[in-house]
Parts: C-alpha cells; structure tokens; sequence
DNA sequence: ATCATATTTAACCAAATGGTTAAACCTTTT
DNA sequence: AAAAGGTTTAACCATTTGGTTAAATATGAT
C-alpha cells in the first residue's frame, strides 16, 4: 500500500531512532557508562522495545560500532588509491581526514577508548565491512619519493604517525587542550581546529621539502 | 616504638596498598568500569577496609587522579620556565614528555577520558596542587625567534599543538594505530616509540629552520 | 468484520554494585 | 592484664541495571 506523499520521506522507522539514540548515549558515555534505559528514552520508546529490536546491549554496541568505523576508512582509502603526486595526495589526505574530525569531533576518543578495552572489536567490525586501511601503498609511495629527491630521507611510519598525530590528537585530546594546556574557551577552539587543515600542511610540507 | 630495622623500609601501609590498587583498575578501566570490589581484591582486602580508608568511590577516584596529574606538569613547567635557546628547549620538552609517557604509557587516553566526561575533574587536582602549565611563556619565546629570524613565521598555538600531538598521540591512540592503521605486534610497536624521541625533534626542526 | 502479524507497553526479575553495620582482632599504652 | 585505639572482617541492605514476560494495541491482508 502506497503511504500519503506527505508522510513518505519524512519518517524514520524505529530501528533508525534507536541506532540513532544508540549512537549518541555510546559515544558521550562509552559502553560501560551507557544504559539501556537512557538508549531508549533518548529514541522515544521504552526499553521492552530496545530489546525486541536489537536482542541485548552488546549486539545494539556492536552495530553502532560497525556503523562508525565504516564510515572513516573507504574515504580515506579512495584518497590513498588516487593516483597524484606526493604533495597532493597528503594535502588530500589531511584535507579528507579534518573533514571527516570536525563532522565527527568526538568520535576518535570514543574509538580509541572502546578499541583499548576491547580489542577484537575491530576485528568484528572489519569482518563486517571487508574493509580495512590501506598504509601500505603510502609507504611505498614515501620511499620513492625520498629516492627522486622530492622529499629528505625520513622514515615513512613516523611521518604518517606524525601527520595522523596531528590531525587527530586535537580532537581526542580535546579535553587536555582545551582546558588543561591552552583554557580557551570553546568558540576559540573551534577556531584553531578550523585554522588546522592549513597549518597541519604546511607544518608537514617544510618538514620534508628539499 | 621504634620498628625492627627489617620491617622498617620494606612495609606498605594499606593505605598505599589501595591507591596503588586503584590507580591500576581506573586506569585500565575507568570510573565507570571500576569496581569497588576489584580494587580491593587487587589491594588483598575486603570492600568494608576500603570503604574505611576512603568514604567513597568518588573520594577515591579524586585522589588516585590529582596524585597522577600532580606528576606530569611540574616535570614540563621546569623545562618551560629554564633558560635555554628555543631549539634547545623543544628538545628537552620533546625529550622530558617522552620519558614520561614511555614510563606511563595508559595514561594519556585516561585522562582524555575522564576529563572529557567530567569537566572540573581538573580543577579539583590543579587546586590541591596549585600547579598550571606555564604555556603563555612559550608562546612569547616563539613569537621572539620568529622575530630574530631564528625560525620561519608559524602560528606558535600550532606549533605546539603539533609538537604535543605528535608525542602524546601514538600512546592516546595507540589502539587505533597499532591495531587498525599499521597493524604491528606489540614489540614493534613498542620500538617505534623508542624511536618517537629522534624523529619528532626531526620532524618539527625541518619545519621550522629558516 | 476478522484474522494475523508487527509494534508497543507496564510490570516484573535476578544479578551486580556501592555502601553500611556491628562485631572481632591486633598492637600499643597504662 | 586490661583498657584503648586503630585495623580487619563477614553479613547485610537499597538501588541500579540488563533483560524477560505476557498482555494490549495498531496495521494491513482476507
């Protein structure tokens, strides 16, 4: 039976507002600060529901996790398949990367903290998407460079370590920045994250031109 | 009464015994994770001791985490506040930060963590040791090398930003490093960070030299 | 209308958890 | 030896939490 067209796009089954309230309680509270009570509140419903949707609390988890993790790396990939020169490809990179932060500025402590208490969780999440970060071509790509005389010698981990370093810490390590080192207040902060794209670039570009 | 001289350095009150035990359960799991019952089975006694030495969960948790943060910044504020020429300095900042971390590696991302859910955590430890990080020194000092053409033009907020999340970083997110983008067992892992002293000293003199 | 199926709810349950209590046990002082 | 103080314990309690059950309600098909 067709729905009445005033009623067709807008809806949002129930299963949608619970990952979607799923999402949010995990990563403000993390799995062992999240409770099913709060879940269901938060998707309007009450948690007899949750339940009869997603069986238990690690199963509604671990689809939200899956959900999170797919949505980083295939951007990231297609930006390291692309075929460019070095220069263009970190810039891409970084450019993709900060992108991708300031959308999602307090997923990567979520990730890094649910992936240090539970280190399989990955593995689950990888299974599920077949998809999985592609450094190696990076690598390879550094070295020639370094052969070609485009960039100084330098050891390829290290340098991709230092620019994921620099794209990420300043969203994981927020609370430390923010309010431990630099107590500035969240306007101006939001500001320096805007400002990072160029200087991240910039900072990597004269620490490897020659 | 005087002790017998081979009890004398060897004993541990409880009390120490609990706050070592504590420090390790929050760390490795967090104030939502921990247990009350944990920490005192990790200490050898029973919850009543512990409720004894410390009213509550809370109490315990504040002290536990004003005794960690009380061991970093005094170690930093002495480097910032000595007099030496800039390159110098960054070294024994970079050099100094590393130690600390290569000695506590977990701390990082439990810091991040529960700072991030609980604001004023910071303010309670940075009152009951009247310590701040002197970060406004630096930021002249740079500014002055900049104007003495000893380094190129560079926004010093992000030069230090970029000096702390390349060191802090691969210990945070170390989980999505290690197990999601390079894939390495955990001695060589542990290598690369031996390594992190030399290369991000590398990294930001390339970057800023004239 | 009615039957079947999917959706929603209130009430309930067992286990875990932070915290309390009152009594037992040392160790030192008198 | 007995009083006093701090130290340690087992047993208990109230609340929270993940999860279940059975009944009620809506929705679409026959």
């Amino acid at each position: 039976m067709v729905k009445p067209f005033d009623k067709m796009e807008v809806e949002i089954t129930t299963e949608e507002k619970i990952l979607i309230a799923a999402r949010k309680v995990f990563i403000e509270k993390g799995w062992d600060g999240a409770r099913m009570q709060e879940i269901a509140d938060n998707a309007g419903i009450n948690k007899a529901l949750l339940h009869y949707y997603f069986r238990n609390k690690e199963q509604l988890f671990k689809r939200v996790f899956a959900g999170i993790v797919s949505k980083l790396i295939p951007n990231l990939n297609t930006i390291i398949q692309s075929e460019q020169p070095i220069f263009e490809k970190i810039q891409a990179f970084i450019d993709a990367y900060l992108d991708f932060l300031l959308a999602n500025q307090e997923l990567p402590l979520f990730v890094a903290n649910e992936l240090s208490r539970n280190a399989n969780l990955i593995v689950g999440a990888f299974e599920e998407n077949g998809l999985k970060p592609m450094i190696g071509k990076m690598v390879m790509e550094i070295f020639q460079a370094i052969e070609n005389k485009q960039i100084r010698p330098i050891n390829p981990a290290h340098l991709l370590m230092n620019i994921v370093s620099m794209c990420v810490f300043p969203f994981m390590g927020r609370s430390i920045f923010q309010k431990v080192l630099m107590q500035v207040p969240e306007e101006m902060y939001q500001e320096l994250l805007k400002q990072r794209k160029k200087e991240i670039y910039e900072m990597v570009y004269h620490s490897i031109v020659l």
